[in-house]
DNA sequence: TGGTATATTAGGTCTGACCGTTAGACCAGA
DNA sequence: TCTGGTCTAACGGTCAGACCTAATATACCA
């Protein structure tokens, strides 16, 4: 027999249900509001949002919650902001950059081990050189070509040889023309330098491994040759991350000599 | 022949070059440097930074300020923030989630082709495949025999079909026990699911591919066997793309028949 | 013993003020 | 006609103080 009163059980209490429910702060609706409309195309990009006084009176919010709701864009990468005369918020569109940090986050919260940074990449480039091959323009080409001349012009600079190496490497990706993996790609290629450049692994005859590795991963770019660039990129990356397993091992168990 | 005055050229104008300056702000010196104690393992996980109003005292900067920067680690997800009593930040390891969120923003905002998409998942996946047969636990096995029942018992409904099929990807990139790939596997799903739900590409041979497809790699990993999860995964997700090409070509021109 | 007020402690929001920086207009001296 | 100085207005950045709201610990009562 249903109860006299709709949606009330026996006892008289209500027997509506109701699941948990979410109360969003109001900086995160009006930050969510303002990406919706960023993100669906609505502002280009370079247009400056309203100053922060004008959205105050167009949303009727506090200085201080419209203020930490462009904060949170600003962290998010999808405006920045300028102080002064003419300054506000401008649109941008989120970049590799903002990838790049939250990659490095990641890597450094989580304390990745270098092994996993190296398998990441033994994973991605050779796929990257793959798609280089099939859609390399003739600047990608000349970016290949200026970094090969760096890596080879550094001199004994360990510093200079790593930037040429990591430039060489996201100019690659980059010729994928592929956001996604260049964006990886150079964020996972300034990991790997960070966690290299201490190390006494880098000598000379490394060097010259690598020199020549790429300029033979640069021919089959430049030649169009979609599967010898993944085969000789394959191998050099590879053959890159066994060495430096050798090097730690050398290293890290330096007390049986 | 060198200037009469040092640092000057001939026409007297000074030859001195200065690199645009950085003013960082309050709430980014504050930002900084509580992430950077928080990244060095100075406070465990879970441990609660001090209050706000203690944070002022210690800072001497004004609670604004304070709370912007503990806004800014919020977003870059390093802390939690609860309110009411007992509330605060509580300090947080950045996670795949934090790392989910700016490749979802990225392909968003960049308008990302499905085409590049589908491309990197072909890049990463057979590599996670192929880790995954050689670090598999049990409980990862567990969770692919769960995930290939759900999608065999998805019934009509689209969404619950794409949804297990999330899960038996994201549990092959988890059992390969790289952070960053699984991170980058658990973007990529959601965005290729996103891109796929609304298009009727999904049909019961669709359907019968895939499982069967999960099927055998599931069981190379089970068997370890690495080459054969290499060779099936990538099979799988290259034919994938390929029908999803087939098929956006054919409804892209209509206009033909 | 177990539920229920109440106090306490936290973050969230608001107001209003002032500071620092910058673009642009204008002016004055070399 | 340059160059530098000055002023102003328009921005974001910071500050101080107040109040609101949510969550929880704790004391209290049935």
């Amino acid at each position: 027999m249903p109860p006299a009163v709709p949606n009330t059980t026996r006892n008289g209490r209500s027997s509506i249900q109701l699941t948990p429910m979410e109360v969003p702060k109001a900086s995160d609706v009006l930050a969510n509001e303002l990406r919706e409309r960023i993100l669906s195309g609505d502002y280009v990009e370079g247009t400056p949002l309203p100053p922060e006084r004008e959205l105050v009176v167009q949303t009727k919010m506090s200085r201080t919650t419209v203020r930490e709701a462009l904060r949170i864009l600003e962290v998010q990468g999808l405006v920045r902001i300028k102080a002064g005369r003419a300054g506000g918020a401008f649109v941008q569109r989120p970049g590799e950059q903002s990838m790049a940090d939250t990659v490095a986050l990641l890597i450094r919260g989580r304390q990745i081990r270098l092994a996993a940074l190296l398998e990441t990449r033994e994973a991605i480039e050779p796929f990257c050189a793959q798609l280089a091959a099939r859609h390399r323009t003739d600047e990608d080409l000349a970016r290949l070509d200026a970094a090969n001349d760096d890596i080879a012009g550094a001199g004994d600079s360990l510093d200079d040889f790593l930037q040429a190496n990591i430039d060489w490497h996201v100019a690659v990706a980059s010729a994928s023309h592929n956001e996604l993996l260049s964006g990886l790609m150079i964020s996972l290629s300034r990991a790997i330098y960070a966690a290299t450049e201490n190390e006494g692994f880098i000598d000379d005859k490394v060097r010259e491994i690598t020199v020549k590795a790429h300029r033979s991963v640069t021919k089959a770019i430049r030649d169009k040759d979609a599967d010898a660039a993944v085969r000789r990129m394959s191998r050099h990356v590879h053959s890159y991350a066994e060495s430096i397993k050798d090097f730690e091992k050398r290293t890290d168990i330096p007390l049986d000599e």
